[in-house]
DNA sequence: GGACAAGTGGAACATCTATTCCACATCAAT
DNA sequence: ATTGATGTGGAATAGATGTTCCACTTGTCC
């Protein structure tokens, strides 16, 4: 690769990473090329599919996703790392309107993302087994509810992002005492999880 | 007004609840009138804006929504009334996509509305002051985590609206244990009024 | 049944966005 | 410096959608 296109596919990715960060996913395309300063063309030849470019400007984030399972785990205390790693992941998504739907869009996003979100999922269900073992964590939470959570944020994130940026941390908080085995009530069945697999699956919108 | 021309405004009435309860707010007006079996001109002839088709599309669901909180209060157990409240209102977003985009944004949606609005939000000072009283109701409760509640509850009913249509009561679920006094802990701080009037002003999108 | 106000459908216009195309510019190997 | 592969910008195409316009139709009142 010529090094001149080169340096235009990093303007790309920045102005696509900037532009994700404020509106979201559905950021135009044309917005993101005259952003980065080049033709639309430019764009489309690096980044033939939305799915590309998607797959691109956020596989670092992707990857500190995984991470943050990892850093849970490091925890010593099971439930700490629980809640720490629930207020990283939505504190993600409030910082990136784009990332917010990453994590709760999967069709028709970059098949490149996917191996972390399992990878994600996998390192997720030692986490909660380790919590609900220390008895801090309610017996009847499921690992269904975490991508429960994360759409309940989303929402919230991007209704209040410009108004009141901080009104996530209060669902948050709610939610958090919520799993705490201490206030556990019956509660109605969560989706199963192939419920959940197609909710996140849906086509845009 | 015209015998037919009345006929053909019950008619646009109907294809617009249907579409707005299936689709949200953003439901094409060219489909809307394809489906009431009318030409466009027929539709912005009697509803010249969006909004005007919204308020009156809306009107009685928003009647249900003040004659909610009554019912609440109706309850001789303040605790049960509010715990009531919550879940049929979440109940009226899940049974109605267009309804939830309502409760959840103020602009640029029908000015008519706004009044139900303000009476609703007036009975609800009542209902959360009572249930504090009876002592189930956390102190730390704000009127601002309402609005907060509709939101989170508007983007996990249109996540899961096809694929996991309950999942929005396990939402709620968690959402009222924390609630309950029993479960309270410190929390951050809620949006003030003013910053969830604003997120809720914010135009469309 | 005739007249005319009221009402109608759908074409037309204005925007917007994604995507393709191509005449021209630039790089880098020689 | 030449050359040709590589890369470029922006106009053009295509497909949505909201909104307006107008030649034609229909209801209603006499």
């Amino acid at each position: 690769m010529r090094a001149d296109a080169e340096r235009n596919r990093e303007r790309v990715l920045d102005a696509a990473r900037e532009l994700f960060a404020e509106e979201g996913l559905d950021a135009s395309t044309n917005e993101i090329a005259r952003r980065a300063g080049v033709g639309v063309a430019t764009l489309f030849r690096r980044f033939p599919t939305r799915d590309d470019l998607v797959g691109a400007v956020f596989a670092d984030r992707m990857a500190a996703y995984v991470a943050a399972t990892d850093e849970a785990l490091a925890n010593p205390d099971p439930w700490q790392g629980f809640c720490g790693y629930i207020e990283r992941v939505c504190r993600m998504q409030a910082d990136d309107r784009g990332f917010a739907d990453v994590l709760t869009l999967t069709f028709p996003t970059a098949k490149a993302l996917e191996d972390d979100r399992n990878r994600a999922a996998e390192a997720l269900g030692v986490l909660l087994d380790r919590a609900k073992a220390s008895g801090r964590l309610r017996q009847d939470f499921a690992h269904q509810d975490v991508p429960l959570i994360l759409i309940a944020n989303a929402g919230v994130v991007t209704a209040t992002r410009n108004a009141a940026p901080d009104a996530w941390k209060r669902l948050v908080g709610y939610l958090i005492q919520a799993f705490a085995a201490e206030a556990a009530h019956p509660l109605p069945e969560p989706p199963t999880p192939r419920q959940m697999y197609r909710a996140l699956m849906r086509p845009t919108n």
